[in-house]
DNA sequence: CGACGATTTGAAATCAGTCAAGAGCAGTGG
DNA sequence: CCACTGCTCTTGACTGATTTCAAATCGTCG
């Protein structure tokens, strides 16, 4: 088997095979799906509303994000993506793309032919299931986020997030420590959760005066984990990180 | 094989075939699969948050929702589910849920072990292939539901939500007008919008006063669909009705 | 009729948005 | 090395959509 660690679809394997359902040739079956590297530069789109992508893309390094545009301009992000997400498996399925993803910062994709991965998930049942589960956690993370959304005021909202973020940088094994870049304008964060960037900086400032983070340009470091995560509500389950 | 109209999982069975990917087989492996029907009363709880169920259900008749309550008790309502609904096939995949489901009117559920979903979605590609895609289109719901709660005002919210389900009232078949009876209270409405009830209120009176819709007691009629579509910001790809 | 839940209405309070201007910080080029 | 440019962040004053609180009305069902 090749070495995992240099194998751009190596951090994919990992987060399909944390369940422990892979066998040795399932394993090798998704180290040698057809894949090519693509690069993309900060804010160019990967997928398009509407597009028929040919490829499933898997993050190799950088920050992604999905997001869609309403009639009346606002942009709503979904989610943010993190090295090993396969950021669009579900595009192999629905054909028709329903939202944009783009690079939040400079990307480094594996690139999976469509069919390839139909072909995997159709012959290889364990890796199929596993291909859908990471679908299943995009939901659940989906699900959060209109929760946080539509029912958190504007400090939770903003805590919540941040703990997302620590805890999963936390699960890549990168990071053990609460600080961290987050690669995103004041903007962008207005858009991920659903408030204005002008409220967003008073919010980040409030969480900072009250000795929750601290911040200096894009990092954050979160000073109080156990406030910040009440104050935001958050309950990490949802992200299924344990396996279950 | 049997009468399609008449078992059980006969709407859950259209659903998956809808793309045509199913062959007899298939269709008969789906209605073979092992299920008993249940009933449960309007507000009953199908699902609770932290169960591990050992059903997968498809809704037969009635309507259900899902939802999940913040710390803060505002609750948020992720979907409202229609006969043929597969409304936790994602239980048989992630084993804990992470949100309720709720019996909206009286239903019945053909209730499916969760072992014979995962068993005929390994067994079976196609089958597995049509599953997966069913889940998908709820993450679509998701995202576009996070999309109106976020990013809409009060008044686009509720044209979308009623545009969307006189949609999906229409594909099921059974009613090709645009009047239909909405089984949710006011409460329920605004926890879906993300709006209090009194603000649910005040909309549903200003689109009626606009002319859009009329309304008596629950029974919901669309006067004027295209304003309504597009006050709501209403574009139906996401729902993806038309088998792409 | 009475009771209960749901809907409707009104008035006041508030959280977040809007608009606008200034400050900070990198990168660029002279 | 410094001025310039562009972008993001910060701050202030004002506005407004939605919430909150509270009371009245409606509808249905026993």
């Amino acid at each position: 088997m090749l070495q995992p660690a240099e194998h751009p679809l190596a951090a994919l394997l990992q987060r399909l095979g944390r369940r422990g359902t892979l066998t040795a040739a399932d394993q090798q079956a998704v180290l040698d799906l057809p894949q090519k590297l693509a690069k993309f530069r900060a804010n160019d789109f990967i997928v398009r509303e509407d597009d028929t992508p040919k490829h499933s893309c898997v993050l190799v390094s950088g920050f992604a994000y999905r997001h869609k545009i309403a009639g009346n301009g606002g942009r709503q992000i979904f989610s943010i993506h993190l090295r090993g997400d396969a950021i669009d498996i579900h595009n192999a399925v629905l054909h028709r793309a329903d939202h944009n993803v783009q690079a939040l910062t400079d990307v480094e994709l594996a690139m999976i032919p469509v069919g390839a991965v139909r072909d995997i998930a159709a012959s290889n049942p364990n890796v199929g299931l596993a291909l859908w589960y990471e679908t299943l956690i995009d939901s659940a993370i989906f699900r959060e986020w209109t929760l946080n959304v539509g029912r958190r005021d504007a400090r939770a909202r903003t805590a919540h997030l941040l703990c997302e973020f620590a805890l999963r940088l936390k699960a890549l094994g990168t990071n053990g420590t609460n600080e961290y870049e987050l690669p995103m304008t004041q903007d962008q964060l207005g858009d991920a959760l659903a408030l204005t960037s002008v409220h967003v900086n008073r919010t980040l400032m409030t969480l900072e005066n009250e000795g929750l983070i601290e911040r200096s340009r894009r990092s954050v470091k979160i000073t109080d984990y156990a406030r910040l995560a009440m104050l935001g509500d958050f309950d990490p389950a949802y992200l299924h990180l344990d396996t279950d």
